[in-house]
DNA sequence: ATAATTCCTGCACACGTGTGCATAAGGTGT
DNA sequence: ACACCTTATGCACACGTGTGCAGGAATTAT
């Protein structure tokens, strides 16, 4: 069994409210006996209690953190900016995946609300609504990252996803471009809606119609779906000169499946990427993509939730405040003017 | 403030011993009553208090994970396998990341030991033993994972690295290849090294000397550290016509160095991965790698963490279990016979 | 009708920590 | 010598849950 502030107190001889007090740093008790029980814990190994601790203070320096699947590259990275802003303040994360099962998904809002996570954050874009409003129901400030149903949280961090878009449709554009394809992810909602839109706006900016056949989406961003994107476009009347995909997933699969039918890219085809994962750096070619700011906006999401934690403003449901970041774009070398004779 | 079995008694007019029995299901309680309370609780939304349950109980059904880095694809597939068995016993996850700093692996430790985690499994290469005698010394339940200092762990599960390797090198060596280099991770302690000897020891079977400088060791396992494995190799007065790459990350860093140096793979080169991350499947050319069963290693993991944890037996320091997997060869397009004018 | 048995529920304490209040010891002023 | 203030410590209770034991009510046996 682990020793307790009881078993220090009867080593120094003293009572185990003393011993709370010294080894909190409460000035009431002097420096002699404070240092005398210091060196006693130090020495029996004690460790406090977060249990019995946070039973009393009623608060448990634990943030929950529910992403869709720890696979995912690109969660990862927002992971680090998280608990680097966490750790300094003196918290811990609890992380849960979701992996898109709503079984799991309930499980996980029980889970945190039976340990009393001081605060969510949800970095989950497909996860559901409901499951988040309960934990707010229940009084957990929550924090949404890249979560676009904002009209139900009030704090959110985001990545502009439009600009974004549009940021690489232009790029297309101006390379000379005008038939180009966008590849979706049906299961990431409004994520992969807003990356339509920026498209569909640029395109329109520039004045060109897309053949609605030139819109597809898959289910899941698992890279052997890019194959089945390619299958799609490569199918249609007109094939496009250039694909925007949702993400650098479907993107590295879509590159794969070009290279087994021959398709040089970019010579013959433009392909872009979303995220900057690492790896979108070691394709063939490496790829053209948006470097999203991942980092950051782990970091100022968890900065967000930790200040709603020191001011305990979450309770006034009035306020409301959101962070929106700009990604920029990273041009590799999957991009290329469109071939002549296309 | 959250509903208390105590709310819950004063609603239903009993005292709040009653309420603890009847949502536990114990039998002495009457079945009316029971489901009064039952709905008294549901309609209350009220969720049990971890921290004052495993208070009580001394267990808090919480099983802490110690990975290098989340980034790792390789530790998620792990992470899968651990989960997948935690969950169906009832069991959450308590994920930590060392990334390769003591001053955070000191903190983890320190938070596990204060959260009172009922058991711990170590999937880091790269953690100090003596942290992990740490744990074990305060009573913590651990199970290592791919870590070779087992002279200080009971129990463990880990991966037949030498086997692996050994069926690389076997390949390559049927393939017509004598002249095979090794490219290591020094960070990477033991399996490193059991991958290294599963090179020599195929190739001293096979009656082929290894020249001093093909083996090679770099300082982690990113990407980019593969260009300077390559660079090594090809500034040799005699270059290989083969690499063997500690895993799949350096690996595919080495790959795309070949691309940039005009060096064709397989044609020129022949080299290989380990570990079989997703992105291996989708290099230039595909990565030719060693299989291994990442979620079987971390679902055995946890199992036998799990029965630890029932059984009680390890009080019993005496006993010792531990469980080898092996992989399989993945031939992909990466390896292939080497160039008769080499 | 009373005793014995079963069935159900409440009392009281415990887990480890934190904190308001009382109080004892020591010091300073007159 | 006495009242007064400061300093240092202990007492007792609380947080939310689980459980051994006692005891009341209801049922059955005598």
């Amino acid at each position: 069994m682990a020793t307790t502030i009881k078993d220090i107190a009867k080593r120094t001889g003293v009572s185990h409210s003393t011993v709370s007090r010294a080894l909190g740093g409460n000035t009431l008790i002097s420096e002699a006996t404070t240092s005398r029980i210091r060196k006693a814990a130090r020495e029996m190994g004690y460790q406090p209690s977060a249990a019995a601790r946070s039973l009393k203070t009623n608060q448990t320096k634990v943030i929950g953190v529910i992403v869709n699947s720890i696979d995912d590259p690109f969660f990862s990275e927002i992971l680090f900016g998280i608990e680097d802003a966490a750790q300094s303040a003196g918290y811990s994360l609890f992380i849960a995946a979701s992996q898109y099962d709503p079984y799991r998904e309930q499980n996980i809002v029980q889970t945190m609300m039976e340990q009393r996570t001081d605060g969510v954050i949800i970095c989950s874009s497909s996860f559901s609504a409901d499951k988040g409003r309960q934990l707010l129901a229940n009084g957990f400030p929550v924090v949404v990252v890249n979560y676009k149903a904002n009209e139900n949280f009030n704090f959110s961090i985001y990545h502009d996803d439009l600009d974004g878009s549009q940021q690489l449709t232009r790029h297309l554009i101006e390379l000379g471009h005008s038939k180009i394809a966008y590849l979706g992810n049906a299961k990431s909602g409004r994520t992969s809606l807003d990356r339509l839109n920026g498209f569909q706006n640029e395109m329109q900016n520039a004045g060109f119609k897309i053949r609605p056949e030139f819109i597809y989406e898959v289910e899941g961003s698992e890279p052997e779906l890019g194959e089945q994107g390619l299958n799609h476009f490569m199918n249609c009347p007109e094939r496009p000169t250039a694909i925007i995909c949702f993400n650098d997933m479907l993107a590295i699969g879509l590159l794969h499946a070009c290279r087994q039918m021959g398709i040089h890219v970019p010579e013959d085809l433009s392909v872009t990427g979303f995220d900057n994962i690492t790896f979108s750096a070691y394709t063939t070619p490496p790829l053209t993509t948006l470097d999203q700011p991942k980092y950051s906006i782990g970091n100022e999401a968890a900065q967000l939730l930790l200040e709603l934690l020191a001011t305990k403003i979450q309770s006034s449901n009035t306020t409301h405040k959101e962070k929106i970041l700009k990604g920029k774009l990273l041009i590799r070398h999957s991009t290329a003017k469109p071939s002549p004779h296309s």
